[in-house]
RNA sequence: GUGGCCAUCGUUCAACGGCAGGACAGCGGUUUGUGGUACCGCUAACGAGGGUUCAACUCCCUCUGGCCACC
């Protein structure tokens, strides 16, 4: 169990390979959202074929609906899902955060929750029931869950926020940090988990767009783990990478990304979480991060934009190139070149673009499924490609 | 045949004697640990003719077309 590194490459992309109870996924490597235990319009058959190994659900979504009762029935999200490659399990911070700030900013309304020491307290937008989300009760949700990587809840800040407000969330995301680290054992214990079974765990690096709270929080988090004395593990088996990537003005924080990654042990696990576009992907990989995680290609697939290779390689002289383009546009109404030749996926071979662009504007989702296909397959030449270039 | 009602973007529904507005459709764009079947733009109309008025889509008359009632 745990993360190896085989070799770090020329351009700088570390090649390893993380062992999880439901199989090794080669880094670099990118994991699609399935936040609800689902990625919406594809079967499991649809992911294999599309060249998906692997996926992240999302704790706070899964606590809410279905519950954890009906998914420990059935020894955990594996069964529930019938899937049975690794899975990854979000700690819902990211999600209770976003969802008390935007709608605080959208309409002016009453925030849908309050942060406290203890833990979150916050309404369910499903039935507007009173529901209160903890460091400790994340983590026994996702042993609930059986995932298999599991990550520590965090108290995620707009990049934005002042120097104040940020110190403030690193210094909670490390309070919280420890008490997830301390949570995980006891379930470890309580659970009776062999040593080759149990699931790793990472916390997440905040800080902002400030290199230097980003380090303190990095520190902070491995002081806290340190602090645990029992003989599973004394330390994180990885760090991810926390906040929305971009600046207010929607840039890309590179350096910052650069600088957090410098920070991570090399024998430990870089979650880029929520990164990215394919760029951005590129990019990080070649910075030494390792796992990647994003809504783009199913999200703006579900909308119509589909991505495409240029020629042979996506990746040339140090470069990526690549195509996108918007399938509903009237442009490809007549059309009869298919969605996307070459890409060995049957349904991009013999759906030609004309008829995607009418699945699209008839609404259908067969249409969704298709250009989901494209992407996720699209995204998993790239990572072939980024593993493969050294 | 007689009487009444109606005629506005492609469709559907508003408003007003002084710049004609929405919804859907169409077109273009956005989306970075998924409140996204979402969001943001843009395009687009007063049935025809005459009259009253400084000014008419709006008031009056005729025509054309539609709907309803009665014969």
């Amino acid at each position: 169990m745990g993360y190896e590194l085989k070799k770090i490459d020329k351009h700088g992309v570390r090649h390893g390979t993380i062992k999880t109870v439901h199989g090794s996924i080669e880094t670099p490597t990118f994991l699609p959202d399935a936040t609800r235990g689902f990625i919406k319009t594809l079967s499991n058959e649809d992911l294999a074929q599309s060249g998906v190994s692997a996926m992240v659900v999302n704790t706070y979504h899964l606590f809410l609906r279905p519950g954890t009762d009906i998914i420990k029935k059935v020894k955990g999200i594996h069964g529930f899902m019938g899937w049975d490659r690794p899975l990854v399990s979000d700690s819902g911070g990211f999600q209770i955060f976003s969802l008390i700030r935007n709608t605080t900013r959208k309409n002016g309304k009453k925030p849908l929750g309050e942060i406290h020491e203890e833990g979150v307290y916050f309404k369910s937008p499903i039935d507007g029931s009173e529901q209160f989300l903890s460091p400790e009760k994340s983590i026994k949700i996702q042993f609930d869950l059986g995932t298999d990587i599991i990550i520590a809840l965090d108290d995620c800040p707009p990049n934005h926020s002042s120097q104040p407000e940020l110190k403030k969330s690193i210094e909670r995301t490390i309070r919280w940090g420890e008490r997830c680290f301390s949570e995980y054992h006891r379930q470890i214990k309580k659970r009776k988990i062999q040593k080759n079974k149990r699931p790793l765990i990472l916390s997440v690096i905040h800080g902002g767009e400030h290199k230097d709270l980003r380090k303190a929080c990095f520190l902070g988090l491995y002081e806290a783990a340190k602090k645990n004395k029992n003989n599973i593990t004394s330390d994180w088996d990885g760090y991810g990478f926390g906040a929305r990537p971009v600046d207010a003005k929607g840039r890309f924080l590179k350096e910052v990304l650069k600088s957090t990654a410098d920070l991570i042990p090399k024998n430990k696990i870089r979650f880029a979480l929520g990164i990215g576009s394919p760029r951005d992907i590129f990019l990080c990989a070649r910075m030494g991060w390792d796992v990647f995680d994003c809504v783009i290609p199913t999200r703006e697939g579900r909308h119509g934009k589909l991505y495409l290779k240029k020629g042979g390689r996506l990746i040339k002289g140090g470069q990526i190139y690549y195509n996108t383009i918007n399938i509903g546009s009237s442009k490809f109404a007549k059309s009869l070149k298919p969605v996307n030749a070459g890409s060995g996926l049957e349904i991009l071979e013999y759906s030609s673009q004309s008829y995607l662009n009418h699945l699209f504007k008839s609404g259908e989702a067969l249409g969704a499924k298709i250009a989901s296909m494209n992407n996720l397959k699209f995204y998993s030449v790239l990572m072939d490609e980024i593993r493969g270039a050294g």
